[in-house]
DNA sequence: CGAACAGGCGCC
DNA sequence: AAAGGGCGCCTGTTCG
């Protein structure tokens, strides 16, 4: 019979890999060989394409760096994390050594601290154990108990596992990213680049406006300074947030906004963060595969999510090449239409929210927006509450749908998405009114938000199975919550362009089946990601 | 002195 | 017009 999955411990530090082959439901086929190298696992890819049962998502690394890509995988670790929340058990710790603990009936300790690619010390765990005997006994755990859990769960399960691969696969990549426009970026917005630890010209300029409109010298930066300076000028701030000082009419304000903005780009997005984070033309972070409650993904490392539109221009494919950048359009209320089968919500692929409300607000695209974004976070005020109304009488089961998840978080049940990740439930303890409204607003945003990023994983798993099953010379570069970059050579744009919306749609009947809800990609193919 | 927290704001 | 869900990470500030 052969084997349809192999565990996989890919060693290092002078250990060989290490590969057990196993049954679809987790038991071992064959016993445990020794491989003489990474190539032997390129091998057993080529031949079998098995699905590798790998501890983690970091298993992968010493693989990409020897050359060798994996088709599908199984990641134990982040699988764990799946059914111990789905099982109610939040906060336990689900790294491999936990789960073998709990599989032995013993208590387990917290997960060791993410490790370094250093050298194995004394102290190391890891090198204690047999960790491909682990990965197979907990795997095998894992098989059974998917197995009993619904198809959601292993779709999921299998999502977030292809999820790690394309995880690794970026980083290696890296985002395409040229110092050389990023610094003529920050000079024109801050003027020259100044040394080490120095105040651009730009921000000091700004900085000694706030000093004069206030009439003595103060720190712009600091939020008590601010709102001391305002009080004396008979302001009274609650804080110094922008919102807030733009309501204020005083010679300071301008500057002080102007200054903020900038401050801010030169801060987390300026020269120092390019010498930290782009070398040799690529952007790496790390992504945190299900490291957000709702399953979004997490970055470590240069803010990888909130890269600001001011320095996009930066991101410019190779020459020869081209940015594939694909966004899906309106995906959170898509998602609570075919969440809630509320269908006339999110009847065609046209712009939702213009279609909403050419329907129901008069042409105001604006007040269509806001209405269905109060609806998933929960917003009451801001002229928020009549457009509501008229949401819950003209779409009474979406709204029902969030209004429901609501309820469970306010009386502390538990909620899930829709493939079955699980909310942990608000930290023990009496709830005070306020809290408990607060922890409705979070699990009502959970079941769509948590539900649009399954479909986003999905998205991007079935994305990479049709890059490799067609040999494209593409190459996914980044992901954000639901928009993809894919860097590919010109010739292969269109091809990619493609197979970006083939993979939308296949995610869409992956997770809702014949729902008629589409989930259409806004697609562009340019030479920088600035570009329109 | 560094760690931890708070305020603030970038992105979705 | 007003301030609602999820993050990461900066600076300033306070704590131990």
């Amino acid at each position: 019979m052969c084997a349809v999955r192999v565990a996989l411990d890919p060693g290092g530090h002078g250990a060989p890999p290490r590969v057990r082959r196993l049954f679809e439901d987790g038991t071992p086929s064959s016993p445990p060989e020794t491989l003489p190298d990474l190539r032997a696992v390129a091998a057993l890819e080529r031949e079998h394409a098995p699905r590798w049962v790998l501890a983690r998502p970091r298993s992968y690394r010493p693989l990409l760096a020897a050359g060798v890509e994996l088709g599908r995988a199984h990641d134990v670790e982040l699988v764990e994390g799946l059914l111990v929340a789905a099982d109610g058990r939040f906060g336990e710790p689900h790294g491999l050594a936990a789960a073998v603990a709990r599989l032995q009936g013993r208590v387990p300790e917290p997960d060791p601290p993410e490790v370094d690619d250093g050298p194995p010390t004394l102290f190391d765990a890891r090198a204690a154990g047999d960790e491909l005997a682990d990965v197979v006994a907990v795997h095998g755990a894992q098989q059974r108990a998917l197995a009993g859990a619904g198809p959601g769960m292993r779709l999921l399960a299998a999502a977030e596992s292809a999820g790690a691969l394309v995880a690794e696969e970026m980083t290696a990549a890296g985002l395409p990213w040229r110092p050389d426009v990023h610094d003529r970026l920050l000079s024109e917005l801050l003027g020259p680049r100044p040394l080490p630890g120095g105040r651009p010209a730009k921000l000091a300029a700004l900085a000694e406006q706030v000093d004069a409109a206030f009439g003595r010298p103060l720190n712009p930066d600091s939020p008590a300074e601010v709102l001391r300076a305002f009080a004396r000028a008979g302001h009274e701030l609650q804080t110094t947030r922008s919102w807030e000082i733009k309501r204020v009419d005083h010679p300071a304000v301008a500057p002080l906004l102007a200054y903020k903005e900038l401050a801010r780009l030169h801060s987390a997005h300026g020269w120092a963060w390019l010498r930290s984070w782009v070398h040799d033309g690529r952007f790496r972070p790390e992504y945190v595969v299900g490291g957000v409650v709702s399953g979004r993904w997490a970055t470590r490392g240069g803010g990888a999510l909130q890269i600001p539109k001011a320095v996009r221009g930066a991101v410019r494919a190779d020459p020869g090449w081209r940015l594939v950048v694909a966004d899906a359009a309106q995906l959170e209320p898509r998602v609570l239409a075919a969440l809630s089968r509320d269908h006339a919500l999110a009847p065609g692929e046209e712009d939702l929210y213009t279609a909403l409300a050419a329907r129901e607000f008069g042409g105001d695209r604006g007040k269509a927006k806001l209405a269905l974004l109060s609806a998933m976070y929960g917003q009451t005020s801001g002229g928020a509450g009549v457009l509501l109304a008229t949401l819950r009488r003209r779409y009474p089961a979406a709204m029902a749908f969030v209004e429901e998840a609501a309820r469970a978080g306010e009386e502390g049940r538990l909620v899930r998405s829709h493939l079955g990740r699980t909310c942990p439930p608000a930290r023990a303890g009496h709830e005070q009114p306020a809290a408990a409204r607060a922890r409705g607003r979070f699990t009502r945003n959970f079941v769509v938000q948590a539900t649009a990023a399954e479909w986003a994983l999905v998205l991007l798993a079935e994305l990479r199975g049709l890059l490799r099953g067609s040999g494209s010379p593409a190459r996914l570069v980044f992901f954000q919550h639901d928009e993809v970059l894919l860097h590919t050579p010109a010739e292969a744009a269109q091809e990619s362009a493609a197979a970006v919306r083939t993979a939308a749609a296949t995610a869409g009947r992956r997770l809702f089946g014949d729902s008629p809800v589409r989930f259409p990609m806004q697609v562009r193919v340019v030479e920088g990601y600035d570009e329109r």
